[in-house]
DNA sequence: GTCAAGACTTTGTCTTGACATATTGACGTG
DNA sequence: CACGTCAATATGTCAAGACAAAGTCTTGAC
């Protein structure tokens, strides 16, 4: 019992929720669970007070609650036994892969992104990204290539197809935005993607771009990805230096 | 109106649910779905009828249902709209990268899985695994290198360190099962997994053993694998040709 | 003919209540 | 002492009902 690191003998009392918020009472409760276990007042480790009195200590109804809990318990924060209880597993995790563009993936790890644009066009579509796309071959869609940078330093080359109708690009605006954040900023919701992730070694034309050396390994990966409705909104084939970047993500199994 | 695909006005009198079946009825009811939009009777782009009459029908309480529902959803099969109403969006899931060996990954592909152990030792814990594994350094571990096949041909190198109680391994049990069905089988149950995917260049030693030229391209996997009150089971790293494999995977945006 | 208000439909959130089932540990019996 | 039984405890499943909020469509005024 050192006086520097006590933790508090009920964390729970800590957490307080907003009925008037329209903020859903579970992920209210989620949130504050999650910024409890994170700031270590619940340590990997420890378990929880039943769920039947942590509804009825925070004022919730047990389902309430088990939504809450059950909502940690998919991230990987936690985990659960009947009859038994409930146990923190981790405080941090490395969320699964997401659907994200590089642009928010390199901020979040306090890198600066930047982005060079090297071509914007409208070209006829060949079989493979007419394929991806659901489109006819020789449909007119926008071709995107760009390189992208991280604190100034190359980072991948991206090539990406868009239908022509759904968004407005630029060479300006690509400099400043992510693409998926003026797909979204279209009004259009990207939900699932079809995602391959490969290897392979850079060309000449390749290694110039990316400042690497002929032959240098290099991370490839394709994604094709749909709206909530299923229609394809992106097919894009990507490849990264290998020496500055690479993909991390956590597992969780069910 | 074509007599010959017809599709039956109403696709839920094809559901069957089991009230004495120890499967609980929202997993039934999901399974069931999921096969009828398998099975095209309820195609792509298609709409459901309401949840609260589904749930009539079906003669489960609307929670059930909505269970049954948000299950599919969270797997990408479903999408649903406040207001509109729950539509199909896809018949089939790439899902998500998974816990599983490449064993059974290759065994759902439909190719012979193969291993041919190199080596399996008990050496004491370097620096990185001794972190990744959470022990003291150089405390004595398993060090497992095993060359994986498919159909025969070469796919992988893969070297594995587990904790010495944990598990006993030997090499004629590797030949004939996966490292993580032995560690399933010795009653562990694995959760949680870090990984790290990324690419290098065939070494000699690798181009050797993987049928491929010096300085190939070659998809890398790191993995730490934990139980399920975050106890460290296994640390891998793994080295696949990338002219025959790649992860294949289909994000959903929650 | 156009536009806005309002009705209607559908999913989202939350509550109360009941019973089932897995796990653990204590107790008692052979 | 070993073993099975039983109770206590916790999570898992299921039901029925109420209200909220978002979309869609109809209706009616102008």
């Amino acid at each position: 019992m050192e006086p520097s690191a006590t933790t508090p003998a009920d964390p729970l009392a800590l957490v307080s929720i907003d009925r008037r918020s329209p903020v859903p009472l579970y992920f209210q409760v989620a949130t504050e669970l999650q910024r409890l276990i994170e700031d270590d007042a619940l340590p990997t480790g420890s378990r929880l007070t039943n769920e039947i009195e942590m509804a009825d200590r925070l004022g919730v109804s047990r389902p309430t609650m088990r939504r809450s809990i059950q909502y940690l318990v998919d991230r990987g924060l936690l985990v659960r036994k009947r009859g038994v209880g409930t146990q923190v597993v981790r405080a941090q995790v490395n969320r699964t892969l997401e659907l994200t563009s590089l642009h928010d993936d390199l901020e979040r790890a306090g890198r600066k992104p930047g982005t060079r644009v090297i071509s914007v066009d409208q070209v006829a579509a060949d079989a493979v990204v007419a394929a991806a796309l659901e489109l006819a071959e020789s449909t007119v869609v926008w071709h995107v290539r760009r390189l992208r940078l991280a604190d100034g330093e190359p980072i991948a080359v991206m090539s990406n197809y868009l239908p022509v109708p759904l968004v407005e690009v630029s060479a300006p605006l690509l400099e400043e935005h992510g693409l998926y954040e003026l797909i979204r900023a279209a009004g259009v919701r990207i939900r699932i993607a079809d995602q391959t992730i490969g290897a392979t070694t850079a060309t000449t034309g390749q290694a110039r771009l990316l400042g690497e050396r002929r032959g240098a390994a290099l991370l490839t990966m394709s994604r094709t990805a749909y709206d909530d409705v299923g229609k394809p909104i992106e097919y894009g084939t990507h490849v990264y230096r290998a020496s500055r970047y690479s993909f991390s993500l956590t597992l969780v199994e069910r």
